[in-house]
DNA sequence: TGAATAGTGTCTTTTAGACAATATGAA
DNA sequence: TTCATATTGTCTAAAAGACACTATTCA
């Protein structure tokens, strides 16, 4: 097709954070309140329009940073800065009432933040379980009570991004993203137990996580931040996959 | 931010398709020759714009099926169709030197073709062993030669695709995606030998596909169409995930 | 008969998973 | 001391990988 600006339709393209941590042993999303319409009052993924001359990764980096503070690298985080990689991206007609809108998600994984509402604004910005907005695992007990939905298809968005997550965990080194700098098995232990939603055992956790190779390396101090015996501290290794992976109980 | 639709710079959007196929022991992609600048006369992926109101995958598969005939489910293929899945969206700002393009990749695979050249133009469109764009496999060997450059960024969203199949085929099914609606164990083996390049013990990969629950389905048939011994036929299981998986040799 | 491919069986090594037992610091 | 967590060790079952051997067709 020869090049005429008239024979293709303008889109908007924004970009949307699939944000996760780990707060008190459970998995947790970035949600920012919306002020005006469509889908006032509701809660949804932070995001933004992508500038004229802007790449895709670096508009959500700088989403990012507007939203948290955080910094983030596109291909593996280290020193207090959180990992970002693309997710996918969502284009259906009438995913956004006002106009055409494509939206490429992103994820990002960081460590918990010290601050409980990070950037400006508490009323606006918060932390939340992600089974706050979607149903848990396998169609869910009867104890959690109905998700509230996000905004637009922030929905399917934030369920994409959680998957995501709990399939690269298992055979990338991605969960140490989750964790500060230095870090006890237990509680790396801890970020896979949140993620996935399940119970380890402590001991053969222990034992696959330190004899596979690149994962962690001692740092040599050691920590009773979590009670008990004194744990050693690691801090990420340089291996990106993990050989063997670890596995999900019961897939 | 309020509803402004000159407070958004446009965009113009398309979908490229990384169609894969298994040819003569080799794993092929679909390309085109371009006929007009920029990069006349190379070698691309086919592709194009979104329509305005059109979802992205809905364009993916319509533009497949213009250019090879093929349909394409969004969710597993079945009979003589091929699987169609979102790759990654490539938005950098100078990756089109006409105007700013974002562009939603999409994998495709599919059984091997009677036309050697599917659809009209036989001087524009064909079948090339993905080596001939890329460097193989860790590198490469010196006899490969240098490949020949994509135009625009498609040499690295050929390299993405090819990589997002190498890997999807060992905990999933797919691999019978590229196999006709019938198949005898040892044309998936070929199968599995071409898109990783590498050999497989035949006797362990026999026993350990069909033990695999959900993966093969027998059709009660048997073929000599390899020669040797007839070989009994299979249709793909309704399983996605495989487990255990395929290993991947030496990673 | 020989070449080619299909399919089964057997053995060894590695890994996963269950779980006993010990180590070390804090309340 | 008791409790909580860390860490090591041992056992069993499952799976991976190497490879001998048999089966069936065609040229």
């Amino acid at each position: 097709m020869p090049y005429d600006p008239s024979a293709y339709p303008p889109f908007a393209v924004t970009v949307d954070l699939v944000v996760l941590t780990v707060r008190r042993h459970a998995l947790c999303a970035l949600a920012v309140r919306r002020g005006e319409p469509p889908y006032q009052g509701r809660w949804a993924l932070p995001g933004g329009f992508v500038k004229a001359d802007e790449d895709l990764g670096s508009a959500a980096a700088r989403e990012l940073n507007e939203e948290t503070g955080l910094r983030a690298h596109e291909s593996g985080g280290s020193t207090t800065e959180a990992h970002l990689e693309q997710l996918a991206t969502y284009g259906d007609p009438q995913r956004d009432p006002r106009m055409r809108v494509v939206s490429v998600a992103h994820l990002v994984l960081a460590p918990d933040l010290p601050s409980p509402t990070p950037g400006g604004d508490a009323h606006s910005v918060r932390w939340a379980p992600v089974d706050t907005f979607i149903a848990p695992q396998g169609g869910g007990g009867r104890d959690a009570g109905q998700p509230a939905p996000l905004a637009f298809d922030h929905g399917r968005i934030l369920a994409d991004g959680v998957e995501r997550a709990r399939s690269k965990i298992e055979y990338s080194s991605l969960a140490t993203a989750f964790c500060p700098p230095e870090f006890t098995v237990g509680e790396l232990r801890r970020v896979y137990e949140a993620v996935w939603g399940v119970a380890l055992d402590p001991r053969n956790f222990h034992r696959k996580v330190t004899g596979t190779p690149g994962f962690l390396v001692p740092t040599g101090g050691s920590t009773t931040r979590q009670g008990g015996r004194p744990a050693q501290l690691f801090r990420a290794g340089g291996a990106t996959l993990l050989n063997p992976p670890m596995l999900r109980p019961e897939v």
